[in-house]
DNA sequence: CGGCGTGATGTGACCGGTAACATAGACCAA
DNA sequence: TTGGTCTATGTTACCGGTCACATCACGCCG
């Protein structure tokens, strides 16, 4: 069509080649292999010629072609929901440092939440480019009876994260919700607090799910604590937490302390009951979960659990580039579960007793602090 | 050394080639190729076939073997730093999404901070890849004067992101950070500040050095404005900006008004202040950039220029991936400016005139925000 | 009824590396 | 001197696709 549609076809035109270094060194394409991969068996006039040639002619070896020759292509995949979510994105980059230490390239296959691209399309994609381990990170799983998936785990190290989708052949790694959630309400129900509400995430999430379980198994330890659960309608986002919050001050009897399951649910709920007049921790206590960075400068300084996404992302990425430790094709599915700790700031005071002195409650905080 | 040895270097074993399926479905090999390409001249008959070879088979074609035959990858590169940064996480999932419409594959070299991998082993790996175009988006550009990287500007189409390196050949994208700079001082201007200090990024990254040109540029305007100007020693997180706040508090004329480059900065910032037994904005004012997710639901709400980095990394990926409107190589650099808002919240308040009464102050605001 | 265009399919080369094996000196020991 | 070993280098096939071209059957037209 234009006179120059072969150049956009036809990128990186004369490239030289491995033949062409050859050439002008005036030894074998062998030889100049040999130079590229170190081999020991050369002469050193005959390396100096070759990485002549190479400077001269600006050569570049073709990774393309050396994987087709070697089958190896020194690639992990990657598929993840969207990187602009700090979660995901810390997962990913703990991932990436890890596989390049191993040797390996990542490649990402990054889901948008509204995008016609699917987990299929993007697994196909890294299938296509040959990677030698697969890391899902997907909470949402639509690959959960995908036969595409399946077929690649019993041939390629896979790895799970954040999922508990049942896949024969590949490890897991989560972060510990379920112990998570039960942390969160046990530290408010220590603060004297008993009516406790929660935000959770979306329940397709097995996170939110198993945060939620936790609270529930907190709170069924204590007779007298009521729970009050409110679901989010789309997201983790601080919208939801707005609307979250708006729902709960709607109810008659507000809730002493509220367990929101990220941060960002917690930051909006905190904006919500700003807007009605109510004070944090004075009036409602809010604890978090992520540890996000904001969360230590927020004021109040938001009382969270940090979860230890770039470990989660560097163990997965360490279980697939390392066969021995790591997981192995066909063997049994072992789970791998990291702990969220505590992180005590300040969203959360004990419970306010009628007509407590100021100075009792200050000492209640630091005790508690130090549990 | 291990009896699965093999196993362990030779990854995706008995994967089925095209000469598998071809002999499967009784046919040659090129007609399978032109079912997989979804060619017309093929009998349903012979397709069917092929199309049930290649699903009892769980072929799956080599996208690396298709590249070495066709010399196209399909693929761009992008360096970029840290993808756990939320500012380049928005910019990734801007040029990957772009980029997926175009029919490429991005891949992705993050440089963290602390990493032995530099941007030239990491642009070296995209090349030996085989990119068919690049994206630069690293501000401390150690690479200003690399061969390679001047090489590949000249092969391929380059885009550089917010850096204002020269590279013959390649377009550039950026914020307009210097405008920014402008609009944000002139905002505090236009609430009555006079006393106003900039807390800056750090000043080897372009975007700081041209946020403070325009800083200084809108102060000249005002005989009676006085800068001040707060370098913080790191990076453009939080605890810099903290303790740019310290020293700022250090000196003996406090500023009524701070323009923080950064919307970390300006939170570290506040968080200091508040420490200090000042209220924002009634004591000083504050004025942020990048608008992250949280600025708004921050106490007070953050005002801020907002730096639309999905749009950059969108743009910066049409440009690589459309080779008509986009960046032809060879051609002189363009460069495509984008301009950050100002996002009007609650932290900047018009400068409080001993006296003054709360009426007169609360229509002033008005004033301004219709600004 | 012979030639020709067209659609369906097959054949062999090629992309740029690596792997395996071949070869040619050099050195050394018997 | 001869044969064996080692080192440096060359030769050829191959990885799994695509591309250009060949072939063949069939229908149509003059």
């Amino acid at each position: 069509m234009f006179a120059d549609k072969g150049q956009e076809t036809q990128p990186d035109v004369n490239r030289a080649t491995i033949r062409d270094v050859a050439r002008k060194a005036r030894v074998s394409h062998q030889t100049v292999s040999r130079v590229i991969n170190g081999h020991n068996s050369v002469t050193p006039e005959t390396r100096e010629r070759v990485a002549d040639a190479i400077r001269e002619l600006e050569y570049v070896p073709s990774q393309v072609a050396r994987s087709l020759s070697s089958s190896r292509t020194h690639t992990l995949g990657m598929v993840t929901t969207d990187v602009s979510d700090h979660f995901f994105a810390e997962a990913v980059a703990g991932a990436d440092a890890e596989a390049r230490k191993h040797g390996f390239f990542l490649i990402i296959g990054s889901i948008e939440p509204g995008a016609e691209d699917d987990e299929r399309t993007y697994l196909r994609l890294l299938l296509e480019r040959r990677v030698e381990g697969l890391i899902i990170a997907v909470p949402r799983l639509r690959l959960a009876d995908d036969d595409l998936l399946a077929g690649a785990a019993t041939r390629l190290p896979t790895v799970v994260v954040a999922s508990d989708i049942e896949l024969p052949g590949a490890d897991h790694v989560d972060i510990d919700n379920r112990r998570g959630g039960v942390e969160a309400t046990n530290y408010l129900l220590s603060q004297g607090h008993r009516r406790i509400a929660t935000i959770t995430g979306p329940l397709d999430w097995p996170s939110a799910r198993a945060r939620l379980d936790g609270y529930r198994d907190a709170l069924r330890g204590h007779a007298t604590a009521e729970a009050q659960v409110v679901e989010p309608s789309l997201d983790w986002g601080l919208e939801s937490g707005r609307r979250a919050a708006e729902r709960l001050l709607a109810v008659a009897k507000r809730p002493s302390a509220i367990f929101a399951q990220s941060d960002l649910l917690a930051l909006g709920a905190i904006a919500a009951l700003r807007a009605h007049g109510l004070r944090v921790p004075e009036d409602v206590s809010i604890i978090g979960f992520d540890d996000i960075p904001v969360a230590e400068v927020f004021d109040p300084p938001l009382t969270t659990l940090r979860q230890p996404m770039r470990e989660v992302g560097e163990l997965a990425a360490r279980l697939v580039a390392d066969p021995h430790t790591g997981a192995r094709r066909g063997k049994s599915t072992r789970r791998h579960v990291l702990r969220a700790p505590l992180v005590i700031r300040g969203s959360v005071a004990p419970l306010r007793v009628k007509g407590e002195t100021e100075a009792g409650r200050s000492a209640r905080v630091v005790r508690a602090a130090k549990s």
